[in-house]
DNA sequence: GTTAGCAGTCTCAGGCTGAGAGTGCTAATG
DNA sequence: CATTAGCACTCTCAGCCTGAGACTGCTAAC
């Protein structure tokens, strides 16, 4: 349906597109990329991209800036991955092992990572499991009435929140109290814990129970979502309009950014896999007011707890570079958790 | 030095001005304010205001604008604080109840509430003890080979940390180890249990206590600042430009926050105070870049274990609001935090 | 199929202008 | 002596215009 020509021509486009920012005249490609043709022919074949979607023109005498189709097509027949150096790998584990051991560490520098690696938006999601178990929990006095209950869960998740006590009682109770709680509830999930509850008599224990599997079900956008970069992604100047601007700090709130990521990571809307990840262009999320917006995701971890890695940003982006850094990303982020998971 | 009417008329232009974003012409001040004086009278008053260097023109025929001096003025002798009132105070009390009782969302969800009061970025640091000592430490089985080492300090935070094991261990055997180390370092600080290693001779028990004392010294920025309400800042129409947007999204980072509330906290920079609090207007902090923020601070906690509830914006801000509302959520956290902290 | 050439289209920066908003000063007033 | 009316003067700002420049699409020739 293309002709070679037409989809080196489109390669081009797209390619002068992203690095310029500016609508692509076939002045400027015959220049800056030395064909062996007028530009009237260049002119030709752009008509005939156009008369198929493949790009589009803002004006009567502007340049040529590629479509969604145009982007579609670039990414899954024409692009070129600019693999991952070596260098580049060595200073991203250097800093991802410089951190102490805790998945939150992981998360958050992960994202920060990606976001300066591909100059965009970086979202990291903590694995989530189907349902998550209860592993440990424990009780701390805080004072005589009220005692801190932590939880620790298969998932990877420490959460912990303040209990008052019905009976006052001392860290040595306390510690007997978590005992027995573990014991009975310990390896259950919510469901697990509510089913167990009948067999609770003391008022303190089913109080607790009741928070443990409260906190086993919750799930808060906020805690499990990393964004990081914004100020990165600000900087394009497709931003250069305040009311642009605002627009995109607005869309960009973690609980916006976790509903566009959810049917990705899914795989409903008109994503499409490309090598284990998605690629979702332009008005391709049916989200109103996303329409400019791209996004690359890669699942990591395995069946039973996975997590996304992804970029948003522009759909004028570096796919080039994003993709292959995102699966990179992802990868690094499957082994630390696996790691952490190994043979329980 | 200022007559009566003088500081009238200041009042006057420091309302209209932060309420408008305009500046202030003498016309306005009679028209709106229903002065008994003609526009002359007032502009007369103004030139004289400038001289003394309270208000300043930004040209030749524009109004005034109040200058540093006069906010300072303002804040300290003329302005009549706008009350708290019953019903923004037990929408507030309601939604603090809301949340389940930890401190990491009391903190989160204070910078939320008074962001939203008051229009601008809220900042609120955990608070700080002079130095943090080890309440409980937890050990929790991972795999063979790893453990994760859950930790509660008695400044309220709880702090997690994946720790490879020499010795390959069973959940008994770790609760057995958590024992063992509760007992010896149980109430130490960072100091007092590198003190206490020299006593440990398990391999793993000094792996542990060296974590822990690490833990316990640390102190992360983004963790212990909850920076919020960026995007009700930025709409204040001094953003209307790119490049200022960009430049305070760039300055309001938590890390930069940080550094500008310390020495609000500490009492040093021009900083005066005003009923137990702190407000710092325009260039009094010395930062460069930050010439037009101002910063309203107050503490909260005890003279053992105290953090920050700030807000930060530009010099034109509605300082009669946004004072009583800091103080009021800096006093809530008192009360919360004393409260977790009780006979202890 | 390719290309030179040209007319036509559209944007954009820069200059110009008149309206409008304010001020500062002066001289008159109570 | 404080106040005020009045006026000349200053400066901004939105709107308009314009010419340069950038491209395209088409036509006709190669």
């Amino acid at each position: 349906m293309l002709t070679e020509r037409q989809a080196a021509i489109l390669s081009m486009v797209v390619d002068e597109y992203v690095q310029t920012a500016e609508p692509v005249s076939s002045k400027a490609l015959v220049d800056r990329r030395r064909l062996e043709v007028s530009t009237a022919t260049i002119r030709n074949e752009l008509a005939r991209l156009e008369a198929e979607g493949f790009v589009t023109h803002p004006y009567t005498s502007a340049g040529r800036v590629p479509s969604d189709r145009g982007y579609r097509f670039y990414v899954e027949a024409l692009m070129a991955e600019e693999p991952v150096g070596i260098e580049e790998r060595r200073t991203v584990e250097h800093q991802l092992h410089q951190v102490a051991g805790d998945l939150d560490d992981w998360l958050s520098l992960t994202a920060t990572i990606l976001s300066t690696l591909v100059g965009n938006v970086a979202v990291v999601t903590r694995p989530r499991t189907t349902s998550a178990h209860l592993r440990n929990a424990q009780l701390v006095e805080l004072s005589r009435e009220a005692a801190l209950l932590v939880a620790v869960m298969d998932d990877g998740r420490v959460r912990q929140r303040i209990m008052p006590m019905a009976e006052p009682s001392s860290q040595e109770q306390l510690n007997d109290r978590a005992r027995r709680l573990n014991q009975m509830l310990g390896g259950k999930d919510a469901q697990g814990i509510r089913g167990t509850m009948a067999d609770l008599i003391d008022a303190d224990d089913i109080a607790t129970a009741d928070v443990l599997a409260d906190i086993l079900r919750e799930q808060r956008i906020a805690e499990e979502t990393f964004v990081e970069g914004l100020s990165n992604a600000l900087r394009q100047p497709e931003f250069s309009d305040v009311d642009r601007l605002l627009e995109a700090v607005g869309q960009l709130q973690a609980y916006r950014l976790r509903a566009l990521l959810e049917p990705a990571v899914e795989g409903h809307a008109g994503a499409t896999q490309v090598g284990s990840m998605r690629v979702v262009i332009g008005a391709e999320n049916g989200e109103a007011g996303m329409q400019d917006w791209s996004m690359v995701v890669a699942r990591y971890g395995e069946t039973d707890a996975s997590g996304a890695v992804a970029v948003i940003g522009p759909t004028r982006m570096a796919y080039q570079r994003t993709i292959p850094r995102v699966r990179y990303l992802a990868s690094l982020m499957s082994q630390l958790l696996h790691d952490v998971r190994q043979d329980r």
